[in-house]
DNA sequence: GGCATAACTGTCGGTAGTGACAGGTTCCTA
DNA sequence: TAGGAACCTGTCACTACCGACAGTTATGCC
């Protein structure tokens, strides 16, 4: 077979070069595997809503734009099989396990992305959700041995993508996430805050008013790039940054 | 090629089977792709030393107390290449890489347990490593041809099992601790609190109402005999009940 | 058939957290 | 001596949380 070569052709591509743009990953899989349409997207669930860390596809801009205005992504059940998930997810089974989303899907339709496709999750080292879509450009009836032959392939090269971008983004990371430390006051009230203590509590047992816990608090927030109290405190326990009891 | 076959029925077998024996996968990849021996492992770079989660493999009862009793498990240059990666990573590259662990690779010759082989990086919800190393009875110079024939198939079967193994642990963690133990829509409750989510929020992603979301929240308070959301979240990340990414 | 457990939903009212406004002092270093 | 960093305080308006009330449905076990 000659989709056999032109696959190996991709894999010593995506093995031996350290970065590769998603353009030219996106143009490679086309090319090789007749795809109509791809979307890498990493979603970073730690902020407000769902910020978007890093988005890539070739899906038409006003398709793409609607999708995200619409705010479809926070109820797209494929994202929802999608998170925490570690198997492929088929858009049919999506379908067929949400039907109240049946919109979605149909407006998906009208705006010509498809109901064929796969989407495969990928890890991410902190709590966010990256996954690749795949949409085939083939007939209906052929979707299901495409996507047998083919599951294999996405899946490895998926990953190997995924993993270009991960040690490019984490280059980037290192250099500018530096010395934001806590300060002794805000490491105390972060502890006194996982205690399970309010403003209030926490002024009395330190001697400060309310208002300056919530100053060394928000303060925190801002430093730990969080958006709660109590997500401040989760990140500063995985972090060791306050003292376990 | 009669090869192809044989994963495709292996392939059927991973996605539409829930519950995948370790044993069993092992045999059939073994019968499948002329594998020699498989290990996957599952363990938690946490705690002291390493704490093994999980363990099967297919290696000699003499070879593998060895590799363990002699503390191998701690300074195995694969290991560390495969910490936090993605890539897959072939024992010879690790070999090159790090010439000082030379003994050790001369030591797992001696003990049969071959140097061509590669390890697959698996992604765990909670802070633990966990990966598929396999290792194939072909001779040398077959091997990178062979390499490059079935790394997808093992990375996509891997992943398919891995994620059997994962999806019944946590049944297993939920049915063994008893009454104190929290529910699967408690953890996972917690989980997105942690992430920062609004109690809306988690409604949405979760497709619930925000009242249940509070529900399950009020039963996690309870069960972890805390006052606040943020003093729940505190616990369960000391205690590793809520996934971590 | 009872009983327990898990998953699920609704409303009310009080309290706590959060952002944005606008200040202050002390101490150390360039 | 100017600037920065840490520490400290106040008010207003809004949103989120949390306890207590009172339910429903499904499943599995004795």
């Amino acid at each position: 077979m000659t989709d056999q070569q032109a696959f190996f052709d991709l894999l010593d591509i995506m093995e031996n070069e350290k970065l590769v743009d998603a353009k030219r990953f996106f143009a490679l899989m086309r090319s090789t595997f007749c795809i109509a349409n791809l979307l890498y997207a990493d979603v970073d669930v730690l902020a407000k809503g769902f910020a978007i860390h890093r988005l890539h596809h070739t899906f038409s801009a006003s398709a793409a734009r609607t999708y995200l205005d619409e705010g479809f992504l926070r109820i797209d059940p494929i994202l929802q099989l999608t998170m925490g998930g570690i198997r492929p997810v088929d858009w049919a089974t999506a379908r067929e396990l949400h039907p109240d989303s049946e919109p979605l899907f149909s407006a998906a339709v009208r705006l010509g992305l498809g109901v064929d496709g796969i989407t495969l999750p990928l890890p991410t080292p902190t709590r966010r959700l990256a996954f690749l879509a795949i949409h085939a450009d083939i007939p209906a009836e052929e979707w299901p041995a495409y996507r047998r032959n083919h599951l294999r392939d996405f899946q490895l090269l998926a990953y190997l993508f995924h993993a270009s971008v991960l040690e490019n983004d984490s280059r980037i990371e290192l250099s500018q996430h530096g010395a934001k430390m806590l300060t002794h006051r805000e490491t105390e009230v972060l502890g006194w805050t996982a205690a399970g203590k309010s403003y209030w509590e926490i002024g009395t047992i330190l001697g400060i008013s309310e208002r300056t816990v919530r100053f060394f608090m928000t303060n925190a927030r801002r430093k730990l790039n969080v958006v709660s109290n109590t997500q401040a405190v989760a990140q500063a326990v995985r972090r060791d940054l306050i003292p376990t009891f």
